[in-house]
DNA sequence: CATCCTACCTACTACCGCGTAAAGTAGCGA
DNA sequence: TCGCTACTTTACGCGGTAGTAGGTAGGATG
C-alpha cells in the first residue's frame, strides 16, 4: 500500500517516520517480539533504512525510550511550573496539574507510554527502561520534597508510589494491558462523562492520596 | 555443583525442582532472554527432562506464572479473612493486613514477583500475565468493594491504583528494577528498623491511602 | 540534458535457540 | 540378578531474525 518508498526524503524526516514506526511496533510486540522487518515495513521502508537511521535494534529501541520519556518529563514538568487559573496553587492543586499533565500525556500518545512501562524490563535492557524510569521517579520525588518538607531522599518511596499507582490507574483505563480483553465488558468504553479523561483520572488519584500526603505532610513523624 | 543428576526422583519432586529453575532464570533473564538450555543447566538436569516435565517453554512459563499468582493470592486472602490481634479488624487493620501479606510474599519470594510482573505483559504472553495480575486485582477489589460500600466493578479502578502503588513501593524497596545499580547506594540496604520489611511497607503505603479512602467510603458522591 | 551524490532497495549470509530423535547408562524395586 | 524406566549424551532440522553487500534510481546542479 502507498508505495511510498523510492521517495527520497530528507534524512531528519525519514528518521522521525522510522523512530515513529519503531515505537509503534515495540507498543505492539515488545522488545523482543519486534523484528527490524517488521518496524521497516510499518515505516513503509526497507530494513537498511532502518538501520542506517535508527542504528542497532537496542540503539532504535533506547532513541525510542529517550524521546517518550522525555517527553513525559517535559509536559510533567511545564504543568507544574506554570500556575493554572483553575486549580489552585497549593500542594492539593500542584498534585492535581502534574498527575493531570501526566495522564493527559499517557491517554493521548498511549503507544509512547506502553513502550516505556510495559516492556520487559529485564535482561539487557534493563538500564535502559530502568534509567528512563528512574528520572521519572527522580523528578517527581523532587516536586514531592519541597511539599513533604524533606529531603529528595525521603521523598523516594511516596515518589515510587505515587508513580505505581497512576500506572495502576491508567492501565485501568486503557483497559487491561492492552491485550485483548474476552471476559464481559470491563473497560474500554467509559462512561462519557463529558470531561477530559486526563481530569477524571488525576480527580480519582488526588482524591485517594491527597489526604495521606496531607497527613504526611503535617506530622512527618512516623 | 551437587550432580543431583542421575539420581533417580518422583516426576512429582523433579518437576517441582524444574519449576523451580525455570523460575529463577525467567525472573533473571526474561522470557526470551531465559534459554531452555540455561534451565536445564540451572535444575542440573538434561534438556529432555525439562521438556518432559515443564512442556513447552510457554507451557512452562504459564505454569510459573500460575504457582506465583496462585501463592500471593491465597497468601493474601488467607490474611485478610484470619483476624489478626495485632491490629484492628475495621476497614484501616484488613487493608493493612492485605498489605503485610502482599510485601511479605514479595520480599520473601521475589524471583516470583519478578516473573510476575516485571516481564515483556506484551506480546504472545500478554494474556498469561494478563491473566495472573487481573486475577489479583479482581481479589484487591472484591476486598475492597464492601468497604467502599459499592460494587465491585465500581471498586476497580481503585483496586488497580493500589495495586500499582503496592508494586511502585515494591520496586523502590527491591532496589531499582532489580538490575544493577551503579550509581549511589540508593537503597538495597535500607536503615534496619529491627522491623520486617512488610510491616514498614504496609505501615508506609495504609498512611498514604487510607485517609484518602476513608474519605471516599464516607463520601462516595464524587 | 548529462552527471554525480546519495537515499534507497533486493537479496543474501550467519547465527541462535526451540524442540526432538536415537542410543546408551544406571538407579532401584522384585 | 533381572529388567523397567528415569535419565543422559549427542546430534540435528528447522524457523526466524539481526545485520550486510552490492546494485538501482531519484533529483539537485551545472
Amino acid at each position: 500500500m502507498t508505495p511510498t518508498a523510492r521517495r527520497r526524503l530528507a534524512p531528519e524526516v525519514r528518521r522521525r517516520q522510522v523512530l515513529d514506526a519503531a515505537i509503534a511496533v515495540f507498543s505492539e510486540e515488545g522488545l523482543h517480539g519486534a523484528s527490524m522487518d517488521a518496524i521497516a515495513a510499518r515505516a513503509g521502508v526497507s530494513k537498511p533504512l532502518v538501520y542506517a537511521h535508527g542504528g542497532t535494534k537496542d540503539e532504535l529501541f533506547a532513541a525510542c525510550l529517550a524521546r517518550e520519556a522525555d517527553r513525559l518529563v517535559t509536559a510533567m514538568t511545564t504543568a507544574v511550573g506554570s500556575g493554572d487559573p483553575t486549580a489552585g496553587d497549593d500542594g492539593e492543586g500542584r498534585l492535581y496539574r502534574a498527575l493531570r499533565a501526566f495522564f493527559h500525556a499517557v491517554t493521548t500518545h498511549r503507544q509512547g507510554w506502553t513502550v516505556l512501562y510495559r516492556q520487559a524490563s529485564t535482561g539487557e535492557f534493563a538500564g535502559g527502561v530502568d534509567a528512563a524510569r528512574r528520572g521519572i521517579v527522580r523528578r517527581a520525588a523532587e516536586l514531592l520534597a519541597p511539599e513533604l518538607g524533606g529531603s529528595v531522599e525521603a521523598a523516594e518511596p511516596i515518589a515510587h508510589t505515587l508513580v505505581g499507582a497512576a500506572e495502576g490507574l491508567t492501565d485501568w483505563w486503557l483497559g487491561g494491558d492492552g491485550a485483548q480483553r474476552s471476559s464481559t465488558a470491563t473497560n474500554a468504553d467509559h462512561p462519557a462523562t463529558g470531561e477530559a479523561p486526563a481530569d477524571v483520572l488525576a480527580r480519582m488519584l488526588t482524591a485517594i492520596v491527597w489526604p495521606g500526603l496531607d497527613a504526611l505532610r503535617r506530622g512527618p513523624a512516623m
